[in-house]
DNA sequence: GTAGGGTTAGCC
DNA sequence: GGCTAACCCTAC
């Protein structure tokens, strides 16, 4: 075919009013289209779009005011753009619907629509299918027709042509825009499907005025099941593919069955949709002209096919036209014609017609097995088509699972194959790593991966790009299974933290790992212990075979590692610190625990301690006693002078069992504390038994809240933390709540590192600078969250 | 005990 | 995803 270049630039245009009149579209936009064409392309390169158009209009106009002739005024070889003429329409394409006809047009219509040749769209598309060849598989992949090909074995030689395809003006850069964007997207066949299924409903639901709509309500009141759309599609499909086995009486029965597929069809709820025009439109677009001479071969073959067809010579022929029709151009249109049988009938007709397929026999490849002759096998191809864009599931499962089609099978290998032959890099061929990425089409040389490639435990490839999504996916998802797996750890810890210190087993763990206890507060009273005197004799024990230069006061430190040691009252405040920070539920239970632990001794003094805190003597002279063995520097701090007599007597027992003894000092707590005795005080801090509340308000109930400061401070303990010993390894702990910094504390902070900062030296005393705001300082902060927080300060303000 | 870097969670 | 504050870890 020799076009001119004014043609060939019109003619994706051509082909897309094509498609659109032979697909209802709106007559109006179909009319705007068409006067976009050139006239002299209109006369010599479009005619069929012309009339293509023509039949458009015609079919649009008011059929309930056709009439009920048969219509023979006009033959199937009369053009519409005549008819029209003849009907005093002129084809200006500006007809309105509501123009009336002779009643023979409908017949016209109707006869017309079979006798025209297929839209150029259809067969371009019956043709790449046919042949596997035509283009590349790449495009074939794209194009979502691949598969398509197993159902035609045809091969058929690339025709040649020219590149027609350029854009000349600006419509045709439009649709070169869109082709582009298709081309470019992964999801082409998906879109195609769900074009031409949208194009089948659209089909189905023709703007056919108000008669033909009471037609189709009471077809559709006549379905039983109120099928959805896709299970009405599936099942017109059963029926359309049915045309080997399907022989029709002839003439205009033939019609009369094609239209229980329709009402098939009409099952459903169906909305009438609008076509992705613009996509099948583009889509052609990337197929070349140069298979041109097959589409003009195709369209002869319609033509001579339509003229067999009225001549009722080929009744499969014909069956199997008038299915492909019936699927091209909607067959609800011929719905209109049926005049004198009743649907039930139809139907009937139709349901006998279904029962004689076997579900093989449904399958594109199955019907195939059945043809003979050429004419045949293009009609299934279309069928194939069919079944691709609108159920590719369908086609996959039907020709795969059809073993006499091994020739399609090796297709598929082929083509599968083809698509992998050239590197992403390098455009080369060659050996190629695939992706194994489901969703990938990389393939690569591995000397253009410029590094080792990325295989998984199976040996899988995977591009860099596909390994850096896995890898950062793996390591999300392992991140969250650390973060559960902490939680979860931190959970059981704490429940066999609690299971052991009640069964005794083991010892317990180091408190300050207690950060979330349900151990209730109350457990504090229960700090007035039986068994104190025992306890107390058991320290005293302790401190006679203690043999250590520092003294300590190892009550349970073969378990523990903790030290009873004594606080002044000006230290209260440290001690209530200590208290809190370990847990005061997880201090006191220890306490009775340890009590409990503590054997029954002889008395050593011959003297019985009634209780731990209730107001013994006895005990703050052991207590004071181990002050006096843990002072390097031999200073006792106290606060009265009922604590200097206590301490007097502790180091007067002392110098019985250690002779270091003799140079304590017995200081009172009001006197001003070198730095050595104040940080040695402090530091000891850790643990402190909250026997007596620290903090009143936030002391036990029941407790000595009342009590005299001063006597509380002498009842205190703290226990020192040791090294820790776990019974299982170290692993990381449960991460503290966040607890935002109030603006007291901050102001605290500030001046807590104005009164401690030294200018001679960085380091700064946070420990300090929490003793010194504690009351202040959330209970939980520690040196490090002030030195952090300050960190955070200065980044803020560097000057503060 | 402290400093400094790293990590995490919440917010935008 | 970036930022920030709070928290954590490790070396010294």
């Amino acid at each position: 075919m020799s076009s001119s270049p004014k043609a060939c630039s019109w003619r994706p245009w051509i082909w897309a009013v094509e498609f659109l009149a032979s697909n209802h579209a709106e007559t109006s936009i179909l009319t705007d289209l068409v006067k976009k064409i050139p006239d002299d392309v209109l006369e010599n390169d479009a005619k069929n779009v012309k009339e293509l158009a023509s039949l458009r209009i015609l079919e649009s106009l008011d059929v309930s005011r056709k009439g009920k002739c048969n219509g023979v005024g006009f033959a199937p070889s009369d053009c519409c753009e005549n008819v029209l003429r003849q009907e005093s329409l002129e084809p200006n394409y500006d007809l309105s619907e509501s123009e009336t006809l002779r009643s023979d047009v409908e017949s016209f219509v109707e006869n017309k629509r079979l006798c025209l040749p297929k839209c150029t769209l259809k067969q371009l598309k019956d043709v790449i299918l046919k042949d596997g060849n035509l283009l590349p598989s790449s495009l074939k992949e794209r194009s979502g027709l691949l598969i398509n090909n197993l159902s035609d074995g045809v091969t058929k030689r690339p025709p040649e042509g020219s590149n027609c395809d350029a854009p000349e003006n600006r419509k045709v850069e439009d649709l070169s825009s869109v082709k582009r964007v298709v081309e470019d997207s992964v999801t082409a066949n998906q879109r195609v499907a769900s074009a031409c299924k949208q194009m089948i409903v659209f089909n189905a639901y023709p703007n056919f005025g108000a008669a033909m709509k009471r037609k189709r309500d009471a077809f559709c009141t006549q379905q039983v099941v109120e099928g959805n759309e896709l299970a009405s599609f599936n099942e017109n499909r059963r029926v359309e593919d049915v045309p080997g086995g399907m022989v029709s009486d002839s003439g205009r029965d033939e019609s009369n069955l094609d239209k229980e597929p329709q009402r098939k069809f009409f099952k459903g709820d169906i909305s009438s949709k609008n076509v992705d025009y613009d996509f099948v439109a583009s889509k052609k677009l990337k197929m070349s002209s140069t298979i041109e001479a097959d589409l003009l071969r195709n369209n002869k073959q319609a033509t001579r096919n339509v003229g067999k067809m009225t001549q009722g010579a080929d009744e499969p022929k014909k069956v199997g036209e008038h299915c492909a029709e019936l699927r091209t151009l909607g067959g609800s249109r011929k719905a209109t014609t049926h005049k004198t049988k009743s649907c039930d009938e139809a139907k009937n007709k139709c349901e006998q017609s279904c029962s004689l397929i076997s579900p093989n026999s449904l399958c594109c490849g199955g019907v195939k097995a059945t043809m003979e002759n050429d004419h045949q096998r293009e009609f299934l191809s279309s069928v194939g088509t069919y079944h691709d864009e609108n159920d590719d599931i369908f086609v996959r499962e039907n020709t795969f699972s059809n073993a006499q089609y091994s020739d399609s099978q090796d297709t598929l290998a082929k083509l599968n194959g083809q698509k992998e032959e050239l590197c992403t890099i390098c455009k080369i061929g060659g050996q190629l790593l695939v992706c194994s990425s489901g969703s990938c089409q990389r393939v690569v040389h591995e000397r253009c991966l410029g590094g080792v490639p990325t295989f998984d435990a199976k040996r899988r490839f995977y591009c860099p790009f596909c390994a850096y999504s896995r890898a950062a996916a793996e390591y999300s998802d392992c991140k969250k299974q650390l973060s559960l797996t902490r939680k979860a750890l931190a959970s059981f810890m704490d429940r066999e933290k609690y299971r052991l210190r009640n069964s005794n087993v083991l010892g317990r763990e180091n408190e300050n790992h207690l950060r979330e206890t349900d151990v209730s507060d109350k457990c504090i009273e229960q700090n007035n212990l039986q068994n104190s005197a025992s306890r107390v004799n058991h320290a005293r024990s302790m401190i006679h075979m203690k043999e250590k230069p520092s003294g300590s006061f190892d009550l349970i430190s073969s378990r523990e590692g903790e030290r009873v040691v004594l606080v002044t009252g000006d230290e209260n405040t440290v001690a209530k610190r200590n208290a809190e920070r370990s847990g005061r539920s997880a201090s006191c239970q220890s306490i009775r625990e340890q009590v409990q632990q503590v054997p029954e001794l002889d008395v050593h003094n011959g003297k019985v301690y009634n209780s731990f805190c209730g107001g013994s003597k006895e005990l703050p002279v052991v207590e004071k006693l181990q002050e006096v063995l843990e002072q390097p520097n031999g200073v006792i701090l106290v606060k009265n002078n009922e604590e200097r007599k206590i301490a007097s007597q502790a180091v007067r027992d002392s110098e019985v069992h250690n002779s270091n003894c003799k140079d304590l000092k017995i200081t009172h707590g009001n006197e001003p504390l070198t730095e050595t005795s104040r940080e040695q005080d402090v530091s000891d801090q850790l643990l402190v038994l909250p026997c007596v509340p620290a903090k009143p308000l936030r002391c036990v109930e029941g407790t000595s809240g009342k009590q005299d400061d001063k006597s509380v401070a002498c009842h205190s303990f703290r226990f020192q933390k040791q090294e820790q010993h776990y019974p299982y390894p170290s692993v990381p702990q449960l991460r503290r709540k966040k607890v935002p910094w109030s603006d007291a504390e901050e102001e605290a902070l500030k001046e807590g590192v104005r009164r401690f900062a030294n200018n001679h030296d960085k380091v700064m005393p946070w420990k300090k600078i929490l003793e010194f705001g504690a009351e202040i300082f959330d209970n939980h902060r520690t040196a490090i969250d002030l030195k952090d927080k300050w960190r955070n300060i200065c980044k803020g303000s560097p000057k503060v």
